[in-house]
DNA sequence: GAGCACTGC
């Protein structure tokens, strides 16, 4: 049994905010208590001084912790220091769609405005805003991609970059972005102004970072950019010195005292020890929800069968526990039992991933219970294979785990090993763009005008082998010339489309073989999360639904096959029903098919989205009917670069990379095992799996990719 | 014959 050690309190408990206080609130009526509730903010006392901080600095690291108030309050504060004159902007940016849409419904309801105008949000296939929007909210993502269409970001007077300690690809560009557009802003301000003083008109703009983006306005006069960096995270030194020793402030968070124990001993089995202390929390501790966090699907599976064979072993009387899993592979509906209260006299333990740590909160938790472990994705640039581990967690991502105790009173936090591990893990987790893949990054800046990318100022600069890789592919892709320059026609419609770079190159291919109907199906719905759903209780049921839509193509067919089958549902029985009703069909359908209707409908989404783009780009849209054969020597072109060979023993050997594969238990070709194939993923797991194949001509490849194929053998 | 954390355009 692990015996736990106290720890340090993670905050003074002095600062316990008041919840009777909190109570009395719910008394007002809506709008007093909207005011009241914001006049309580910790944020709310240095309103005047941050505005002259604002004012003072161009750029300014905000530190805030949880419940600071930050995300909402400033743009408000912003706003009525007159930071939106002459039609100017606020533009706030969250890592996560569902934050954006929720804050700006908030703000919006504290402003007393109607959601779209004055306060609006915008996600992909979701804009509320307005041309009256001042406050808009919007994903990083999104941001990133009205730079390609507005290089100085010209409306916005002020951006605010919540949750950047979170440190996201999309994050990370970002920053780098921002920094070169507000240096060229000011100094095009200064220029112009200095222009106009002397009158003169032979000012010359150059300046070897910015050309780009200084050539493109050199007539237009900016103001400059206000920038606000936010982070939850304490250290905010990192942020402070890549902006040129930026000021920094910090803003009191308001959250509720949780107590740490730690393990005497590292536990040889976490498992088991997270087992133990579900236990001893429901049967010696207080009422009050248990969060555990787990490494994935197999583990919270394991640990949900064994709390229900021990429940068993208990007393009629303490059995009263209820276990409810959540990952984001979960059907919706299912994940939102994790939100419901548990019936009366019963404790929830909610068996989670990481999904619990920052995007979602479930209420109620009152314990935590943390192994210290996270399966994180790394890259092998020299490979290019992912790879799926599972490794210690960061201490900011400890606190951020602890602090899920402490939402809604006084909690408690079981690290499940000894005090002396924690201070061996690293500060906080390494940025994403440092275990990633860098081709879409990479298009996106050249996009941008960013050519020398080696140089380019990242706050954490990836490696030069992972660069360099990218940029080969971008190259074989065809979206790179010989000067690494972004191509045309081909390299700027890749960079347009909001793709993975080989899929984009799939359809402008696609156009050329005459399936580009095919191909924006299939890309669709590569670029979704797993479409089938098989819970290990009906798998048998779950193989016999798959095998109605499998092709003996391969993987990419089949996925045609399902949406295919998704289109004539929908064109069948639904003219003229409403949008909820064809919203229910379509789930009922998915579930009797083992699909996860959230993948599918989100590849629908996309599946539009991208339908919009190539039509606008005057790419030729046709069906190859049933020319299979055009299909897959489409799919062989745009593959090439993941083609890979049958050998003797049943394993394939990747053509690039020479790497020992094998077909992934998933595919329809699992058991066919065709001579040779394309394939989509390769991700080291417990061997090293492609996945999404298809089964291709071996002399199609010197044929349609001779520029790689005819120089290698 | 396996199992894939999480985001985002």
């Amino acid at each position: 049994m692990p015996s736990m050690a106290q720890g340090g309190r993670l905050r003074d408990p002095t600062e316990n905010p008041n919840k009777l206080h909190d109570r009395k609130l719910d008394a007002f009526s809506g709008k007093q208590n909207l005011a009241q509730h914001r006049k309580s903010l910790p944020i709310a006392s240095v309103e005047k001084r941050l505005m002259d901080e604002v004012r003072h600095n161009d750029t300014l690291i905000i530190v805030g912790e949880t419940g600071s108030g930050k995300t909402t309050q400033l743009p408000q504060f912003l706003f009525n220091a007159g930071f939106c004159r002459d039609g100017k902007t606020i533009g706030i940016t969250q890592p996560r769609r569902v934050a954006a849409v929720t804050v700006a419904k908030r703000v919006a309801e504290e402003c007393g405005v109607e959601l779209g105008q004055r306060v609006g949000y915008s996600i992909r296939f979701e804009d509320a805003t307005s041309i009256s929007t001042r406050i808009k909210y919007m994903t990083d993502g999104l941001l990133l991609r009205e730079a390609l269409l507005d290089p100085y970001l010209s409306r916005y007077s002020v951006i605010i970059v919540d949750e950047a300690h979170e440190r996201t690809v999309h994050t990370d560009v970002l920053l780098g972005l921002l920094k070169n557009i507000q240096r060229a802003r000011s100094k095009s301000f200064n220029d112009r102004v200095n222009i106009e003083k002397n009158k003169e008109n032979n000012g010359t703009l150059s300046d070897k970072d910015n050309g780009v983006f200084l050539k493109q306005c050199q007539s237009r006069k900016f103001p400059p950019l206000k920038l606000i960096i936010m982070s939850a995270s304490l250290d905010a030194r990192g942020f402070s010195e890549y902006f040129g020793g930026a000021r920094a402030v910090h803003v009191q968070g308001r959250q509720f005292p949780v107590d740490t124990f730690y393990t005497h001993h590292a536990e040889p089995d976490y498992l088991d020890a997270a087992l133990i202390t579900i236990f001893q929390i429901h049967l010696e501790e207080g009422p009050g929800d248990i969060l555990v966090f787990l490494t994935g699907q197999e583990e919270i599976e394991s640990v949900e069968r064994l709390v229900k064979e021990r429940l068993q072993q208990l007393p009629e009387g303490s059995r009263k526990l209820l276990t409810v899993p959540i990952f984001s592979a979960l059907p919706s509906e299912k994940q939102m039992r994790a939100f419901r209260h548990a019936p009366a006299g019963f404790r929830k333990v909610i068996l989670a991933t990481n999904i619990a740590e920052t995007s979602v909160t479930i209420p109620g938790i009152k314990y935590v219970i943390d192994p210290g472990l996270v399966k994180a994705r790394s890259y092998d640039p020299v490979k290019g294979m992912e790879s799926l581990i599972i490794v210690p967690i960061s201490k900011s991502q400890a606190l951020q785990r602890s602090g899920r105790a402490g939402r809604e009173g006084s909690g408690k936090c079981f690290r499940l090993y000894p005090e002396s591990e924690f201070d061996k893990l690293e500060d906080s987790t390494k940025p994403e763009i440092k275990r990633c893949n860098l081709s879409n990054v990479i298009l996106q800046l050249k996009a941008l005008g960013v050519d020398d990318i080696l140089g380019f100022d990242f706050m954490d600069k990836p490696s030069r082998a992972s660069i360099v890789k990218s940029l080969e592919q971008l190259f074989l892709l065809g979206a790179l010339t010989d000067e690494c320059k972004l191509s045309d026609p081909v390299g700027r419609q890749m960079a347009q489309l909001p793709l993975d770079p080989v899929y984009s190159r799939a359809l402008i291919l696609a156009s050329q073989f005459n399936c580009l109907e095919e191909m924006l199906i299939t890309v669709a719905m590569l670029s979704v999360e797993s479409i089938f759903y098989g819970p290990r209780e009906k798998l048998e049921e779950a193989r016999t639904a798959m095998r109605r839509f499998s092709s003996p193509e391969g993987d990419h067919l089949s996925l045609v096959n399902v949406y295919h089958a998704s289109d004539e549902l929908l064109d069948k029985r639904m003219v003229g029903l409403s949008k909820e009703k064809k919203d229910k069909i379509l789930s009922k359908w998915c579930k009797e098919n083992f699909i996860n209707s959230r993948s599918l409908r989100h590849a629908r989404d996309i599946h539009s989205q991208i339908r919009g783009h190539v039509e606008q780009m005057g790419l030729r849209v046709a069906s190859c009917g049933d020319d299979m054969l055009q299909f897959r020597r489409c799919l062989a072109a745009s593959f090439f670069l993941n083609a890979a060979l049958r050998q003797p023993e049943g394993t394939y050997r990747a053509l690039a990379s020479g790497q020992v594969v094998q077909i992934h238990p998933s595919s329809v070709l699992f058991r066919a095992k065709p001579e040779c194939i394309v394939f989509n993923e390769l991700v080291q797991t417990n061997h090293k799996y492609i996945r999404n194949i298809s089964r291709i001509d071996y002399l199609w490849l010197s044929e349609l990719a001779p520029h790689y194929y005819c120089t290698q053998n």
